[in-house]
DNA sequence: ACAAACATGTCAGCAAAATGACAGTCCAAC
DNA sequence: GTTGGACTGTCATTTTGCTGACATGTTTGT
């Protein structure tokens, strides 16, 4: 793929602000570009972890698997964030699953090209650490959700965050479309499908929302969604 | 205080580890020593965050309050251990609550005095995010827990871990001293206290732990602590 | 067009653990 | 010493939301 298409690519990742373009050149150079379809597995746990991926285009979500075959998603990505952190973080096997939810277009750079960069350009570092902090934060978060909000509560607030980042705003409020199917919110939240199906009705029934496989509609402002 | 004591007291953080002693030197010249006895709050959330802490001796406990009272301890830090990071990580106040457990030897250190070191020492970044990696993967740990576990499970584990990184390894089995409160264990591990008992003294009917309030005995092998 | 696989809707029953209440115990400070 | 406050022990009650079961609905691939 040319250098400039690449290029483009790597712009919108906020990480990359007010780098050089001599530098993005070098990481355009760097980058290799590939297409993945849903439910494809980017990586699996004890998969050794040399490379860092940005998301262009689509969802990913990070999740992991207990003894017993339950699943917890710790992470829903969308455009413009990064994953596989852990490569730069000193690890050398994955420990989550990486796998495709919406048909995602993802760069992927190699650990040690990107930690060149880092030494190069102290600039990224920076940025680094900021987004770094950013995910810490996030994660603190849910286990804050996990500990004080009860399964509804999850759910609801969930929902929120979810038409917060990936919805579009409407003239009477918003709408996101795919949605998702009731088992991944479970997974998401840490309830069961159940609790998800009956929790999207009582919304619905008080007009609140409105859903379907293709979509989701909240009618009226944000807060509505608040635990 | 003297310079070379201060040098001393900045060894055994393995963060430091292949730092040139020039290094070190300058490292040792930026940094505060203050002692903090029990209860003592080191900081409240959104106060600013300026500040790096290297935990030297005691413990400390990080944790969040809810709207509603309740509290949940993020993490059980001893020496050796540094808090307060998100100052490099590019925030300005801090969300959680970082309080004595056990009285402490903290060394505080301008958070851009670390930077301007992190900027001269490569070494000292890649130290820098292997920790932050490593703090990322205990807390996602710690969602697991939440998730996959049982309230006694996660108590067992959780002792477990303490004796693990806190006890000492005795002929017969561990002893830790001192221990912690119940109500401490129950928002170590998002419990009830009533809980904690229960199952504290059902391990000690089982005869696998001795305990009072002055110390935690293990009789013999940790995998006894098995979830 | 059809079947197989997957997703949703609904309900009854159950279990884990939180809550609340209170007595007993320890400890530290005066 | 004595007293007040914090911590521990125990129990009965209640709640939340998970489990399993099953019917219905929808999508996908051939």
């Amino acid at each position: 793929m040319a250098e400039k298409t690449k290029l483009w690519y790597l712009q919108n990742f906020n990480m990359f602000d007010g780098m050089s373009p001599k530098m993005m050149m070098e990481l355009a150079q760097n980058t290799s570009m590939q297409n993945n379809s849903k439910k494809e597995i980017i990586y699996f746990p004890e998969d050794a972890s040399n490379t860092i991926y940005f998301l262009k285009a689509g969802k990913i979500k990070i999740y992991r698997l207990s003894e017993d075959g339950k699943t917890t998603t710790l992470q829903l990505l969308g455009p413009g964030e990064i994953f596989g952190e852990s490569a730069i973080l000193g690890q050398d096997t994955h420990d989550n699953i990486a796998e495709v939810v919406e048909d995602a277009v993802v760069c992927a750079m190699d650990k040690r090209d990107f930690q060149d960069l880092m030494e190069k350009s102290p600039n990224l570092t920076m940025s680094v650490n900021k987004f770094i902090g950013w995910r810490l934060r996030k994660i603190q978060a849910h286990v804050e959700d996990l500990v004080f909000k009860s399964a509804s509560q999850r759910i609801t607030s969930f929902l929120h965050r979810y038409v917060e980042t990936f919805g579009k705003k409407m003239v009477d409020g918003w709408m996101v479309r795919p949605f998702l199917t009731h088992q991944e919110i479970a997974d998401l939240t840490a309830t069961a499908r159940q609790t998800v199906n009956q929790v999207l009705n009582e919304l619905a029934d008080k007009d609140i929302i409105k859903f379907s496989r293709r979509f989701l509609q909240l009618k009226g402002d944000l807060d509505q969604l608040e635990s």
